[in-house]
DNA sequence: CTAAGTCATGTGTAATTGCACATAATAGTG
DNA sequence: CACTATTATGTGCAATTACACATGACTTAG
């Protein structure tokens, strides 16, 4: 690898242990070589024109990350789905309520155990969101403009591990 | 490169062409394979507990994200902080406002340009800064157990192309 | 089988955020 | 030099969010 912080590679053991540059706490830590800062920014920049787009359809952007989740598992709880859509489960709850004045969702109570929620879209909630998919796909491509697959499959690897290292037990 | 979303490689004359399940449009696309919702997720995970201890110290996160942009940048306008923590001009004019009482910052008008004020971290500021950093510096490198420099280096590289295509002009 | 414990969800409340607009200051135009 | 346009920031207001707690439902120990 080549050199970081200044420090000559020779003096670094192991690629692993000194992060140089890349760590906060380093004194020539920058914003712009932040993996956390750049993901955050590449986030934000993804969703901001998106939503736009979105709320022309009446939908916003924690309604659509539901949808979204819903697509891939239902029906789901509103545990469930708060965990997937990393948002309180307090406020889980209320956007469900709007989904449902918006007849996107229904919610009815588990056969088995009455505490739990089960949501599902309905059809119109599906057509949403199928109206909506082209319109995100756009953007996808337009974020992956110039970038292989290859590429792309090595930063879900890394993301992935970095979300496994962090789902471990907290710091202190 | 490998199959992607059924088809076989023949198939795909250019790498960059076919997203295959990696497009949010994909009929075979899930979220655990998502770029963005990954950089989401660990985004989330990585503040989630980081935000706990900031609080002990009397910090919140847009606190904390406004510190480390002026720690770089000093003096700032309030529209310059608003563009580098991504967050709206007028929540940053409310975010200093409570660093001013904390004593974190001070605000003062440009002498050229009376419209813009001019935010500077005070030497209170600067040293609960430093206090926060290796608790920060921590967290990042449980993030990045297990994670060679090359590859941090191959994200950022990744992260940036994505930042520059979405930097460009939206949609539709 | 009953009582304590745990779990899933909903609600009151306060804080935060963004939008739309107002205000003040500078730049540009004829 | 006056007048319009643009720019930077601050504020009223509505919507959203999270925290703390309450409620109802299931589970388990004895």
């Amino acid at each position: 690898m080549k050199a970081v912080s200044g420090k000559r590679s020779q003096d670094i053991v192991e690629d692993q242990i000194d992060r140089g540059d890349y760590n906060p706490s380093s004194a020539t830590f920058r914003l712009a070589n932040s993996p956390f800062y750049l993901m955050a920014h590449a986030d934000f920049k993804y969703h901001e024109d998106m939503d736009k787009v979105l709320h022309k359809h009446g939908v916003s952007k924690p309604i659509y990350r539901v949808m979204t989740v819903l697509r891939e598992r239902q029906p789901a709880s509103i545990g469930a789905i708060a965990e997937a859509a990393l948002t309180k489960r307090s406020t889980i709850s209320r956007i469900i309520d709007r989904m449902l004045e918006q007849g996107l969702v229904t919610a009815e109570p588990n056969a088995e155990d009455n505490r739990i929620t089960e949501v599902t879209l309905t059809p119109a909630g599906e057509q949403r969101l199928r109206k909506l998919t082209p319109i995100v796909g756009r953007q996808f491509m337009r974020a992956m403009d110039g970038i292989s697959n290859r590429d792309i499959a090595h930063l879900l690897r890394t993301l992935q591990k970095i979300s496994a290292n962090l789902s471990k037990l907290p710091i202190e």
